[in-house]
RNA sequence: CGGAGUGUAGUGUAACGGCUAACAUUCUUGAUUUGGGAUCAAGCGACUCAGGGUUCGAAUCCCUGCACUCCGACCA
């Protein structure tokens, strides 16, 4: 589905906002035809949807390969053995997962997170230094049995999530990868349109780091306090907050704003907490067993997507920055009913599309005014608008949904320009 | 998991314990209209979340369950 016909698309807009929805995110998404709601924190992409969430997937998987990453894709089901060894499958020590069993009566659980069955899998190919430093990654649905499950796409139940793991020999090479990851990061917020308002934040780092790194997206939807100097660049989550932790980082408690984020990324330093469990080691020069360094770095995709309606979107809807808009332009042919320019706005959609631009083409017999409120609604950054009045003037608007700026232009300058902006 | 609240056409709302559960929107049909959800007409669509109870009579009161929202706790 590269471009479509709007009279072809299943969904529809809303006029209204269900009610059993109160988060801005959710509220759009699903007006806007974007998502729908199963249960609580349990979301199907409906195609406008999914085409964001994979412009998202893409851009994350290009910065993923780019630090070495191979993608790959674990399995749901999970073995309780091997979270037994690495003590994570007692629901006293986590709380969140759903469990089943086998016709057998054998449990198992529905992954919650890969470290266990990944790192049990490294051990066959993992034998020696010169197999490290590695990098795999998937992207895969999490299932975890929140409490309380909330805020639109915020926190789910079942959610997608790029989970990328790092294995090294020592802690010289571990860290090189760390900064790399976080690089590529930074690179990733900045390309999905989050860049100002993402911030590297200091976060409770586990037994091996003192601190994991957090990257927090400021809206007030978000759950997190976060302790902010723009002047500095320093982010520090509220959980370690401490009179230490502000000497640690040379700054006083009055130079930070107290400002909210939601946690579109986490990077962790793992140690050998699961190489060590789970013995996945190799040989060094003497011969001796040498377990592996390992890092976490996830990326929940639908909370990312949700964080970016959240802070971009207008009261007239959302607002998609153009790298993850599911289409690049919105076509509005406000007259349908005249042949000849149905004719001329259905060429335009057809050379549009073969010169490699999406389209979502709005040729429903519907008024104007109804076809400018889906637009704005749907949040496509440009919009294209052809009626009686371009016939006249022999041209057509464009309008940028971001900006809100609109201008006349020439019909033949159309395709170039489509094509210089997005 | 503790607390608070809400469940009524696809959607959003209304209805004192009492007529055939109403209105808007969506949808269907027709007319008119076409640059910001226009107008008119005619229709379709709900045994009021489920199960019990009180009552001559329950959408309305009571109980249980379920679902949903919010606050809190929790968040590998």
């Amino acid at each position: 589905m590269k471009s479509i016909r709007q009279s072809q698309l299943f969904t529809k807009t809303r006029r209204e906002a269900p009610k059993d929805e109160v988060s801005k995110n959710a509220e759009l998404l699903i007006r806007a035809g974007f998502v729908h709601k199963d249960m609580t924190g349990v979301y199907s992409y409906l195609p406008l949807g999914l085409k964001v969430l994979k412009k998202i997937e893409e851009i994350i998987r290009k910065n993923m390969d780019a630090v070495g990453g191979q993608e790959m894709f674990l399995a749901t089901l999970q073995s309780k053995e091997l979270w037994e060894k690495t003590n994570r499958w007692d629901d006293k020590v986590v709380d969140n997962w759903f469990k089943t069993e086998l016709k057998n009566g054998n449990e198992l659980g529905l992954g919650l997170s890969h470290e266990e069955p990944l790192t049990n899998l490294m051990r066959e190919y993992i034998r020696s230094s010169k197999d490290l430093p590695k990098l795999a990654y998937q992207f895969q649905n999490k299932f975890r049995n929140e409490l309380r499950a909330k805020s639109g796409l915020m926190r789910g139940r079942e959610f997608l999530m790029k989970d990328l793991y790092s294995f090294s020999k020592d802690e010289e090479q571990h860290l090189v990868i760390y900064e790399q990851v976080k690089q590529a990061y930074t690179n990733i917020y900045k390309e999905v349109g989050l860049g100002d308002n993402t911030f590297l934040t200091f976060a409770s780092g586990g037994i091996f780091a003192p601190f994991s790194h957090e990257f927090q997206t400021l809206t007030d939807a978000g759950e997190d306090l976060i302790y902010l100097s723009r002047e500095k660049g320093i982010a520090i989550n509220k959980e370690v907050l401490n009179d230490e932790v502000l000497k640690t980082f040379n700054i006083e408690r009055d130079e930070l704003e107290e400002v909210k984020g939601v946690e579109v990324g986490n990077i962790f330093s793992l140690g050998t907490r699961f190489s060590s469990a789970l013995e996945l080691v190799y040989a060094n020069e003497e011969g001796k067993r040498i377990p592996v360094i390992m890092g976490c770095y996830g990326i929940g995709l639908g909370r990312l997507m949700g964080a970016i309606v959240e802070v971009l979107a207008d009261e007239k809807g959302i607002k998609w920055p153009k790298n993850v808009s599911p289409f690049h332009v919105h076509l509005l042919n406000l007259d349908t009913k005249n042949e000849l320019i149905n004719e001329w706005a259905n060429n335009f959609f057809d050379g549009l599309t073969q010169a490699g631009v999406e389209v979502l083409y709005d040729d429903r017999d519907v008024r104007p005014g109804e076809k400018f409120n889906d637009a704005d609604l749907i949040g496509i950054p440009l919009q294209v608008i052809i009626g009686a009045r371009s016939f006249e003037t022999g041209s057509v608007e464009i309008k940028n949904r971001l900006t809100g700026d609109s201008e006349a232009m020439a019909i033949d300058k159309i395709v170039d320009y489509v094509m210089n902006v997005i």
